[in-house]
DNA sequence: CGAAGTGTTGCATACGTATGCAAAACTCGA
DNA sequence: TCGAGTTTTGCATACGTATGCAACACTTCG
């Protein structure tokens, strides 16, 4: 029973070096490293070459060593705290895809909500990432801001800091809190309600103040303001629990669709109300299932794609370096009318 | 304007090394790499004091320098291809956090459907990671199998490949399918349907084999079997459109819920049927969407919490390992009857 | 007090690739 | 044919940590 090195058998043999090919082919090991890095200086010929003899010999170049001898991983950690809203997975995704366009992987950093950060921030740090994007509204404003102080690359999507340091991309969540408030005064409702998903979050304070404010522009009574601890659809069942307890609104703007779909559920199979006969809801995000017909929810849309193509444009070109003074972007999203709003009854 | 080290400006600033920090202090790198190793040899009072130091000057090991000495990463790659259903979504922040708990990382490799998979895989195999988790359906046999044989540890989710080389964890999907079969028969339908997602995925197979099997076993008609091409929302929908053009049919089992809610709500918005009356529906997976009022899905549980435990500790133990024989779990799962099914009404 | 045993520390090197620099090969015009 | 200019190649070393091995310190027992 020999032991020969082409036995093939099932254990993980160790895989071929750039080195070991290289002294196959007769050539350096440097010329190897050249012939699969784009843009190096090598001839035409010997690149082909080299890449032939690679693939009969199935040589993948080790990522690893690759990262320390360059001091760049190309792997962009993701900070994310809450993968049940339908919103995070589907930024997740495009994300990550948008990423692999460019050659970077996604080093996933899916944080517990009530474990200790600093354990998980030194993760973060451990590993080399290029950059990193926090995904998350859940995250202390302090804690974050240390890890660009530390020196890293840093967007923050869906979520504003003030101190002016972490560069941003975010929805406009002011049109948005105007646009529904408009919306509703147009349809003639006159006492409307907010429910928050998470108080302190700045996407929440964005969306509340402008809708808030924007209300009492147009002369409007805010007949509630509603707080559901989290944005999940439970939190939103509560609140409009809430909200029909208290009686007499005509129209409720949820903080994002999950809490909307909680809320209309809560309205109709609990409450015994009626959407939109009896009360208007409309959400925000446009999540897929605010799509569908059992649902059918008004809202304001995001725009994911745009988020996703301007979030990996700063990290390319190195516009959220910790050296670069921070971008903020806002880009606007779109209201979406369709039938959990409806014009004013008289009851 | 001095440009000293300690200008402590807002630069990514090269991060001290384990050297560095033993020069400080005066002891040997070793000793400060032994210190931030479990169970390492060296003195408790050493350790402290490096430890100590090494909080003072915001010191954390390079992860990479790491990876490359020991030849092992302590990342596992998760290979994910549709994040649009739910319940991948859900899937994959219990099994990153799981992951996270026994100290490893989770790299997001997330699948474009129709791009070539070669290109992907390649991606896989430069980063040296200890194990890949598919979670996916979608992948071929084939080219999954050329990466065990390329000697990776590996385990599928919620996917069952024949070859016997390969470890899986999945729910058992025949007793589901059967469940499903019994439940309709008990409640007197007799005409019934399926509904595809996939079909030559192993997931599908099985239900679809179980279910076919038991309700001839069980004397009912197989009224039709649908198609949906995908495991989505408007896949279900379009289905059951087929469904309902055919007449006929007392009830229905989806492939898995997004299928059914798609289902659901072209039966009761496009075809005019009412669920359950006129046609009772079943999916599988049960999503948190499959038990919210508005759908309220009589579906089969697949045990989230158990596969992620043993395919985590599949990892560990190493049982996963190409050298070893392949493992194949089946965790039993659990019928769960809501509102979407019902007593059979001749009509 | 010396020897054996145990526990701790440092030295030196390996891990696999990238890259600055110099040597070599090649191109082109005089 | 030779030299200047350009491209291609190889050499040597750096990246930061882990670890086998030997040296060292300390304990304990005869």
């Amino acid at each position: 029973m020999s032991d020969s090195e082409h036995a093939g058998g099932k254990g993980r043999r160790k895989p071929i070096t750039a080195r070991e090919l290289a002294r196959l082919i007769g050539v350096s090991q440097s010329a190897v490293s050249r012939a699969f890095t784009p843009g190096a200086s090598i001839a035409a010929e010997l690149r082909e070459k080299i890449l032939r003899h690679a693939a009969e010999v199935d040589y993948h170049p080790n990522a690893i060593a690759s990262m320390l001898s360059r001091s760049r991983s190309n792997i962009v950690g993701i900070v994310v705290s809450d993968m049940q809203n339908p919103f995070y997975p589907a930024l997740i995704e495009k994300l990550s895809r948008a990423l692999q366009q460019v050659g970077l992987q996604s080093l996933l950093f899916n944080i517990a909500k009530g474990s200790n950060l600093e354990h998980q921030l030194s993760a973060v740090r451990r590993y080399n990432v290029d950059a990193v994007i926090v995904i998350s509204a859940t995250i202390l404003s302090g804690a974050t801001l240390r890890w660009v102080t530390e020196g890293r690359a840093a967007v923050l999507i869906n979520r504003v800091v003030d101190g002016g340091e972490l560069s941003c991309v975010a929805c406009d969540n002011i049109a948005g809190g105007r646009a529904i408030a408009d919306h509703f005064h147009q349809l003639g409702h006159r006492r409307v309600a907010y429910v928050a998903g998470l108080a302190h979050t700045s996407t929440n304070l964005e969306r509340q103040n402008a809708f808030i404010t924007r209300v009492a522009e147009l002369g409007m009574t805010l007949g509630g303001h509603f707080d559901g601890g989290e944005y999940s659809y439970a939190a939103g069942r509560r609140a409009a629990l809430e909200v029909a307890a208290k009686g007499n609104i005509d129209a409720v703007f949820f903080a994002n669709d999950i809490l909307a779909a909680g809320g209309i559920d809560a309205f109709r199979d609990e409450a015994g109300l009626r959407v939109p006969e009896d009360i208007s809801v409309a959400g925000f995000d446009d999540i897929a299932m605010a799509g569908w017909p059992r649902y059918s929810i008004t809202t304001f849309r995001q725009p994911l794609d745009e988020m996703v193509q301007v979030t990996v444009g700063m990290i390319e070109d190195g516009s959220c370096e910790p050296g670069q003074s921070a971008t903020i972007r806002r880009l606007s999203g779109e209201l979406i009318v369709r039938k959990t709003t409806g014009p004013f009854v008289s009851r």
